[in-house]
DNA sequence: TTCCCTGCAAAGGATTTGCATACAA
DNA sequence: TTGTATGCAAATCCTTTGCAGGGAA
């Protein structure tokens, strides 16, 4: 979701190397790699691909186990999200970086596409108070056909 | 969803084998012990679990592999609903017996429980239709603490 | 008799882990 | 210097597949 940020790519580093400090964690080009690619696409990565497009563009040497530490470690501190479509074997992962929003997936054509509905959101929350839940996340993929492709 | 049935288990598997006969599929003892433990559960079983529940209710002789064919089967033809909760590694399976429904989970005692919105259901509809999207299907979990984990 | 179905074991694919080394602070 | 992070390869875990034998109709 590329579009809507309103955080440089600079800023989102800074903020990022804070956190890892405050962590008593290091930072590492492999880190700063995985973000920037990340950063800068509009597509939603494996960690397959993820790799590949490091690789591609930085020229150093990285191996697929470096990337799910880095993917992991970023997830616990929701800084990536990764979901899990139907029918597929691995997780896709995008920058955390605008609130929350769900997914919406063609089935024809693959493409995800990104919305937020806080009516939805609202709805999602009363159910769950009617069944004695506290909701506290969920997990929603909606699948159809879009536009392009009826 | 054990309480709601208005269908016995024997017309149940009398359908059922209709359904194998139409497709020129065979039955099998193994096919009907997997609907029979899936029937009589009010949980929801990972293929690994219906293993075991089969063995022990039943002593016979089946395969790890045999439970992913068939589980596979049903699933395709919609006669059970597999569900990913985030964080588990494998799937849980129930029987498909009753309409539509999705599924909110106790992240502290893992409890999963159904429930059906029907505006819910229409709101996700009307979201994808404003992003031009025909909406064919959903996969929706709520996560949150339920009443007697509070 | 003719396919379909199963068991077993091996293969697959994604993700994780152990260990020695390299790097950040 | 000290602990953290990485690369590589091996290990895991769940699921699928190949093949030969067994079963349903």
């Amino acid at each position: 979701m590329k579009k809507d940020l309103t955080i440089s790519y600079d800023e989102f580093m800074l903020k990022f190397k804070d956190t890892m400090k405050s962590l008593g964690l290091n930072n590492s080009v492999q880190r700063e790699y995985v973000l920037k690619v990340l950063f800068k696409s509009d597509t939603h990565l494996s960690a397959d691909a993820l790799l590949f497009e490091v690789k591609k563009e930085y020229e150093v040497t990285m191996g697929i186990a470096t990337v799910y530490r880095i993917l992991n470690l970023l997830e616990e501190l929701h800084i990536v999200n990764g979901i899990l479509i139907d029918g597929n074997e691995s997780k896709v992962y995008e920058l955390n970086l605008v609130s929350h929003h769900d997914h919406m997936v063609c089935t024809q054509c693959n493409k995800i596409v990104e919305f937020y509905d806080a009516e939805l959101e609202k709805l999602q929350e009363n159910v769950a108070l009617s069944n004695g839940f506290t909701l506290k996340s969920h997990n929603m993929l909606l699948y159809g056909i879009c536009n392009e492709c009826q």
